[in-house]
DNA sequence: CGGAAGTGTTGACGTTTTCAAGTCTGAAGA
DNA sequence: TCTTCAGACTTGAAAACGTCAACACTTCCG
């Protein structure tokens, strides 16, 4: 039997078909105008067919956020690990901000749905734990009190979500984004500890 | 004549009306949930009567993102010409940022819409006002090279639209916020310039 | 072999944006 | 004052959308 052959009337993997188009279509023209009907069609079958896998086309969407998560944190993540060599924490930090800036300018329209829920659910970011990384790199070099430590991670999770927003806006060169990262990281770095209560 | 009286056919200021209703829509159930035929039977017209005041719906959206950046900076401004005695740049920037960030807060969607744009026209923003007068006492205190200033303005205005965003999704606690600003205000002045080369 | 569960289709309902065509109104000119 | 006319608004309808009930095909398991 021929597995590749393309069934007339099953799909395979519908489920999976509508995802896959749906961040296509979401990254070509933006969430507002992309319509469920057009979805089904791009995959070939008829409007209908999604809702045997999914309740409403906000569940769709849902999904489709959910694996723009997963594209960005395994995209951060094999950006940094490719230059494995790499051991300075500081340094890594400098490659998940970027690989997530990288991520956010390459695909807007999907990044804007991302981070558009008003209460969301808690997300995965792998970019979290190269700042928790950095973190214990300045707590141990630079003895860094640990009640600061949550706020200075948000802090740095900002910043860099922010330049993202800035530079799809356009109001931010994205050759500059390099030197920002670089700025905003040695800022942070340079600031020894008790300046940040000798206000 | 009595000016006030409702005029049976013609509104008077349909346009404005529209516009008013549309951002309360937004920040009722926000951009995509928002209906131009509900907008316009709240204000008792019908449909159409829409589109002669605005290209199409998107027209009419557009409108409500200007104004509400227009909102956002006349907040901000009023927010810091209350505190009019404080003189210290630096405090100015720390009471700008924190009325961006609640502004932002306390209209979450109408916020998400003025930020959806891919590469969107320049808008006004005061918090930029005081992030340069915050440059300029920099400058003047530490020496800062001209060449840096845009691009710490940059980050600046960056960080603090992260902070909004992170506390709108329900990342960062609200309480959270002005020891946010406070810590990036303070790690941003107590960096000497040299530092920032020095990498 | 037979039926149940799963997967896709058809057709329809209610709602949406949008537009062409028509109606009303207020103001300007005779 | 009367007429006229441009602009403001309405009506009605076309096209597309989300969604659902009812039906059809297919696979799998007993």
């Amino acid at each position: 039997m021929d597995q590749s052959a393309k069934r007339a009337y099953h799909h395979g993997d519908l489920r999976e078909a509508l995802i896959e188009q749906a961040i296509a279509s979401v990254n070509a023209v933006g969430v507002d105008h992309v319509s469920l009907r057009a979805v089904a069609a791009a995959v070939g079958v008829s409007p209908s067919a999604a809702y045997h896998h999914f309740a409403d086309k906000d569940a769709l969407i849902e999904a489709v956020i959910q694996r723009g998560f997963a594209e960005l944190d395994s995209f951060t993540l094999t950006r940094v690990s490719m230059g494995k060599g790499e051991c300075n924490p500081i340094e890594v930090l400098r490659h998940s901000a970027n690989a997530y800036i990288s991520f956010a300018v390459d695909h807007p329209h999907l990044f804007h749905v991302m981070f558009s829920g008003v209460n969301a659910p808690p997300r995965p970011e792998y970019i979290e734990g190269s700042i928790l990384s950095v973190l214990a790199h300045l707590q141990s070099e630079y003895g860094f009190a640990e009640t600061d430590s949550s706020l200075l991670e948000s802090v740095l999770l900002a910043s860099v979500h922010g330049i993202a927003a800035l530079v799809i806006e356009g109001r931010m060169n994205r050759d500059q984004v390099p030197a920002a990262v670089d700025m905003l990281t040695t800022i942070i770095v340079k600031t020894p500890e008790k300046e940040l209560h000798s206000q």
